[in-house]
DNA sequence: TTGTAAGCGTTATCAT
DNA sequence: ATGATAACGCTTACAA
């Protein structure tokens, strides 16, 4: 920078003024330093800026699991709106570890991002104090924390769950196997309950995986294993989902035939097996931009609401029709 | 910083070596500053920080485009591997836009980013020059760029192809249709012409997508629509690969009986379809794995070499026989 | 072993 | 409209 000022014959506050698009500079002298930045090729040092201003420009998005596509599109929509904002999104991954979440919110505190937002892998809030003590802005996303105060965005599986839970039961299913997520994770115990009340008294064989394709492949065993088997499994996450899948294969039972199979988020592939997956589909984009949003108001000193988007149940007929003979 | 240096009856130099872990201090002033950055609950400024020591500890890695589950696997092996080392990762999303590339490139640079890790989105080699001229690290991942000298890191799918090609032939295919990456990409470029190659004269005929979803359908409806329809089509990436394969559906084609489908990338649905795909798999975790050490060693002042991992075939059947009535 | 002070590359205040 | 200059929060010679 004083390279420029000097190439330019002026001081190094005037050619941050340029660089700002302040309007005191004349034209002329504007175009000086504007020559003299292309000519050195020079780039301004965004650390020192910020130290200085106390504004990076960037949000933080804490993702519980980055190959779960779910997270990806999520993390794709944030980025779009932020980007539309002129922000950048640092992107962390958290693997569904506790551990590595508390690590990564630090990490990106210290950076001193702008705004944070996360997906919580557990309900545990620990981490919170750290985030309130340096009052960064946070939002949280698709999953809640106990006690949390901030914004959040997430999808209402309720009506999906209940329309679910009315399918199965005109389908003639009596027993129902749930894939359940970890019951530490709002999404997790919210799903189990919400789909349980649907059902009203029938009662459900329930696994507990942890929102990863291996677990789901073990629950799906476990479930099938047991005396009285169930006739559908309704997987809570798209991994877990897939796991049962294959477990179902490597078991050589057939979807619907053997037993039905109901998944929470759709995928694009989901429709492309025999037969296609019954789905509750989540608006993952409208997420992503809603959160984003949220961080945007939170920042600009507002105090936006809680946004609460519908899930909604896809009919496709993996769930098939119990044989009352 | 300040205040915990008057806190614990010490200047700030002291602070700082505590923080730093220098021998210097004593075992009491030691304590005496822990406990009164325990007490105030202080955390570093990282900018600051950086500012002085000129290093980040973080890599910059710049993906074409995150929903596509290839790179999501990269990604996280890349941030696997660099947290072993200390560092942090930035991810940025080019969306397959060459622009976006080159915005996020420059964002990354200026935050002072220790070494970029870059899947450019096209053969584009512009925005290399900025990274040249800034000095920082540059290791290429996935696919090349004209004229670059830094150290890539790819899978070699030459021997897979050959393999893909032999398969096909023995089975009587005599007309390919191949969903292309775009010519502007070296794995796009490289995967036809390697494919070509290893089948010898027979002719192909080619369409060109953008790796990505849309695209793939696309292409499979103007390959069906030839006056010769191929007997198989060869889609070159796996978002395209579903998007063929959605085609496919919607035309009421079935597989392999009225066309044969081959993919490059394998993804864990691909065996559960009927029939199973057959594809051809990379070693990502592997290619991130590989990508982070080599960018590790060029900050250590180290030349480490290209590094070739190797794709393989994996047939499962969705190729088909040919009737040769 | 510890403190003083300069400097990292900016921006912002205050003069001019 | 522009130029000195202090300050942002940290690290590191150098001195004590």
């Amino acid at each position: 920078m004083k390279d420029v000022a000097h190439h330019a014959g002026v001081s190094t506050a005037t050619v941050s003024r340029v660089l700002n698009g302040h309007a005191t500079p004349t034209p002329e002298t504007r175009a000086r330093v504007l020559a003299a930045i292309e000519e050195l090729g020079y780039r301004p040092n965004a650390l020192a800026r910020s130290l200085r201003t106390t504004s990076t420009k960037t949000f933080g998005l804490l993702i519980s699991d980055l190959v779960n596509p779910f997270f990806a599109e999520i993390a794709r929509a944030v980025e779009e709106e932020a980007r539309a904002h002129g922000y950048c999104v640092v992107l962390a991954n958290a693997d569904e570890s506790a551990e590595q979440q508390a690590t990564y919110v630090r990490a990106l505190l210290d950076r001193r991002v702008d705004g944070l937002l996360v997906c919580p892998a557990t309900d545990d809030p620990s981490w919170l104090d750290e985030v309130i003590a340096s009052d960064v802005p946070l939002v949280l996303l698709d999953r809640t924390v106990q006690g949390a105060t901030c914004p959040v965005v997430r999808a209402d599986g309720a009506q999906a769950l209940a329309d679910l839970a009315q399918c199965l039961i005109r389908a003639g299913h009596r027993r129902i196997g749930v894939i359940a997520g970890p019951a530490d994770t709002s999404t997790g115990r919210e799903r189990l309950e919400q789909f349980s009340a649907a059902l009203g008294g029938l009662a459900v064989d329930v696994v507990h995986g942890d929102f990863r394709r291996a677990s789901g492949a073990r629950a799906a065993a476990e479930l099938m294993d047991l005396p009285e088997r169930p006739s559908v499994l309704v997987a809570m996450d798209n991994l877990m989902g897939l796991g049962a899948l294959e477990e179902l294969r490597r078991l050589g039972l057939v979807v619907p035939a053997d037993v039905g199979l109901a998944v929470y988020d759709d995928q694009p592939w989901f429709p492309l097996l025999d037969p296609p997956i019954t789905v509750i589909a989540q608006p993952t984009v409208e997420m992503g931009h809603a959160a984003a949003r949220s961080l945007l108001a939170l920042i600009a000193g507002e105090q936006p609401s809680d946004v609460q988007l519908n899930a909604r149940l896809i009919e496709r007929g993996s769930c098939g029709e119990v044989d009352r003979g």
